[in-house]
DNA sequence: GTAGGACCTGGAGTGGACTCCAGCGCAAAC
DNA sequence: GTTTGCGCTGGAGTCCACTCCAGGTCCTAC
């Protein structure tokens, strides 16, 4: 797990800023590189740099735009919405509030799921005990 | 929603017991009739009784299995684990302990995907509150 | 007896979100 | 300077759990 270890650097220091292969960003941000750069295709992440030889350099910005993405798709939100909410967040502050309201209607949404699994983790119990009282 | 407004009798009363038609079972138990269908074809659900004729009629039994499904379903089991466990209700009470363990399992599974959605809600709250202090 | 809705079957199609592949070009370490 | 492994592309394939369809039968009410 030692990025050392990697043949290839994966952190990369150039002048200014630190940049990332597209292993290492999938090591950090928990997607897989397929899954980067299929996010990449659609439109959910923009603005990676290229080496001059085409491979990508990802920055610690991408880093917090794709643990943003994770919680987003992790909680249930579809790949289309989060396009919407990508769209938003690339076009300027005056789109604040609506993601503001993006975000919090998602989170009725998972509010809403964890009650449901709430319940539903109840109604397990009583299946498990019963069982038991049976057994 | 009044089931009497169905022209054809959607519950049916014989001699002894209430059955239900696809549609009402799928009515009461929440699945589409093709998904009643299906979980009969893959062996979900098993000795639904025809008429004459070919139509299905479901039980208080079959509904009661239903929910089983339903909780396990909306939690997330798979459908493959699902099948494992119709099959150890059907082999008879020597399952039970076996049974318990896929249910304490799944519980256990269920409690860490609520404590990720919680995790995560935390994580969208503060997103919320960061917008909110820059809009 | 006829209209209109409910139900039947087998099989094909869908949707969402990836995931995999071939065939290739680079990078880094030795 | 070669080996080993990372990364590239476009497009096809996968997986899961349904969902839909055509073409037919059946049921109940009027």
């Amino acid at each position: 797990m030692d990025s050392s270890a990697n043949p290839q650097a994966a952190r990369v220091s150039s002048t200014a800023v630190d940049t990332y292969t597209i292993g290492e960003c999938a090591r950090r941000s928990g997607f897989t590189m397929d899954t980067l750069r299929y996010y990449e295709r659609i439109g959910l992440i923009e603005d990676i740099a290229r080496t001059p030889t085409g491979q990508r350099r990802f920055t610690d910005d991408h880093l917090e735009w794709l643990s943003v993405l994770k919680c987003l798709r992790d909680t249930g939100m579809p790949v289309e919405q989060m396009h919407r909410f990508a769209t938003l967040a690339r076009d300027g502050d005056h789109t604040i509030p609506e993601r503001i309201a993006i975000l919090q209607a998602h989170k009725l949404a998972v509010d809403a799921r964890m009650d449901d699994l709430a319940a539903k983790r109840d109604y397990l119990l009583g299946k498990i005990d019963y069982y038991k009282s049976v057994a």
